[in-house]
DNA sequence: ACCCATTTTGCAACCGGTTGCAAAATGGAA
DNA sequence: TTCCATTTTGCAACCGGTTGCAAAATGGGT
């Protein structure tokens, strides 16, 4: 239905090869064939069809944005973020949705039968693996908010998980608390396990502190709510790291329920510094996850992997930092 | 490089064409035939190339999602149920963010250079020329949340706002209020307008009721707090409607900081019912817009349009209702 | 006006599939 | 076994572009 090359090639007078090579820059074309091309493509209101050309220069310029994290507040400014930086490169997200979903080899054969140039995960709860079979399959990826390894085997944009953790511990302790608690997201999660060991190692150094811990079913505001109630049936801890910021506002929820005070009677630090952390009526103190830089960063990575595919994967980690608020006490 | 149609042709020993009817259901194949096609292509690790496909049968299975909502969070469920919803149908997702653009013609252009099949355009601030846009570009096309008309030029799905400020002035006035006030999105916003004219008219219909208004920049918490804290300045209405839920969470923080109590001294009533009104420590009254209706409907709709591209445009419209909760006062 | 190096252009094959058509194979009935 | 209607298969053209190569055009120098 849409004009093709042929129409504006027979239109103008000139070879088909002709259009093809006004339309892709670099090319050589006298100034004159260019302009009768031109005329006669604004008359027919013709552009190159995408995934045609795709056929023969082997890419789409299509990149796979795969998640499984919908029901997190801050996706929506990692999607925001994602989509606006690869329009702006000329790049156009192909968005799935993992659901529950763990297992790869669905999204890969559906991203290879779409040809996509690559593929970013956004994901703090899948394992490396995932992101692995999609380098296997051949399909240069990106595992933004990814475990970070040593000897990474896929780039790995985020931020140190077990760091955060420390940073928790260390912060709370500053402030004096002695019997603290992990709250964390799902067990199963890899950013729930890397911070959570980081908040023991640290806390491991000082002496005369109580730990105990539990783990929330999702990094989710019910499920942040529902653990803090448990906890509530017995004498809470002094102060709780929760895994992230939703599960700490659900916690905070649970305990204005049960009429204690935050930060009098529990403090809460949290994990992200979403947009609503900062919110007056939440008022959350929490760790900083630098989400622009770090899709910043993966948008580069991935970028320059359409050019260089076997580029040596490397792990980018960027550092997070504590932003007080109003959900612990101050120091002594 | 993955292997093509004529790689596991060769390896099984038949012709292209057989290969690609294997692939193809609704093809006449004998078992025999399938059975050989089959083993190659497994052992190849073959999967058809969709975009060749499309080449020949017009069809990419690609859906253009158009969105410029990509700060308010009840999009994060909205985006979540049109991937999977559209997943589930076997179509893709190219997400197209609209940042601050309110042109459709350079979406139009990328959209038409993917050859989507069909586009959603998912906003409840948008014209509704933006829609119809594509309509006469020829792109079957769906506005969701978008702006009703009696006689509409392109299929909308959504609520009649007018009918919810209507529904919020009915409420406002059941219990009790007398000095109220319209607390609306941008200005610009077809929903807004509607919206307020609703309410404006339900509110001619009683006597001895004073009305004020204002607009906030955009639906946002920051936008809503600092509106309302714009109206604190002077003595305040006895309760708002406000544009949306994070307005009016926004309004509820300016709200509690100033010292004021809700829904002592000031009520508020939402619109939207997004998943955050109803955390205990929010606890909005507020119209619940039917979401996953209205996803549910634009993707059978846009769906049916793929086999009917000129099905008579409609308008579907989902009826909202009152979600009581703790921020008006109780009926006398 | 002529020659030659350089640019511009068109031809034709190709990218990875699909599909109308006719030839080949199948299989049931006589 | 033979015949014929029905499937199954392969051929070849096509979808909308790109690109290597050689022919044609350009233009500068003498």
């Amino acid at each position: 239905m849409p004009p093709t090359l042929k129409d504006v090639a027979e239109r103008a007078g000139v070879s088909r090869a002709a259009v093809s090579r006004t339309f892709t820059d670099g090319a050589s074309v006298s100034l004159k064939m260019r302009k009768k091309v031109e005329k006669a493509a604004t008359e027919l209101g013709y552009s190159p069809n995408a995934l045609a050309s795709s056929l023969t220069t082997g890419r789409t310029k299509l990149i796979g944005l795969v998640s499984n994290n919908f029901h997190n507040p801050i996706f929506l400014e990692v999607f925001d973020l994602f989509t606006r930086g690869l329009q702006e490169r000329g790049l156009r997200p192909l968005l799935v949705n993992l659901s529950d979903e763990t297992d790869p080899a669905n999204s890969i054969r559906m991203l290879r039968q779409y040809s996509v140039d690559g593929v970013v995960v956004a994901s703090s709860t899948l394992p490396p693996g995932f992101a692995k079979a999609f380098r296997d399959a051949g399909v240069p990826v990106v595992h933004s908010f990814g475990r970070y390894a040593s000897s990474p085997e896929v780039h790995v944009v985020g931020i140190d998980n077990a760091e955060c953790g420390r940073m928790a511990a260390r912060e709370l302790v500053r402030r004096g608390y002695r019997d603290v608690a992990f709250l964390g997201g799902p067990e199963s999660a890899t950013s729930t396990q890397d911070r959570f060991r980081g908040f023991m190692e640290e806390l491991a150094q000082h002496s005369g502190i109580s730990l105990r811990h539990s783990f929330a079913q999702a990094y989710s505001f019910n499920a942040g709510r529902a653990e803090m109630l448990a906890r509530l049936k017995d004498t809470p801890a002094q102060a709780y790291f929760c895994g992230d910021d939703v599960l700490s506002i659900g916690a905070l929820s649970a305990i204005s329920d049960s009429g204690l005070k935050v930060p009098g009677d529990i403090g809460i630090i949290g994990l992200n510094d979403m947009e609503m952390a900062g919110w007056e009526n939440i008022n959350l103190t929490t760790i900083r996850q630098p989400i622009s830089q770090i899709i910043d960063s993966s948008i580069e990575l991935i970028v320059s992997m359409l050019e260089n595919p076997e580029r040596y994967p490397e792990a980018r980690l960027f550092p997070c930092k504590v932003i007080e608020r109003g959900t612990l006490r101050p120091v002594d």
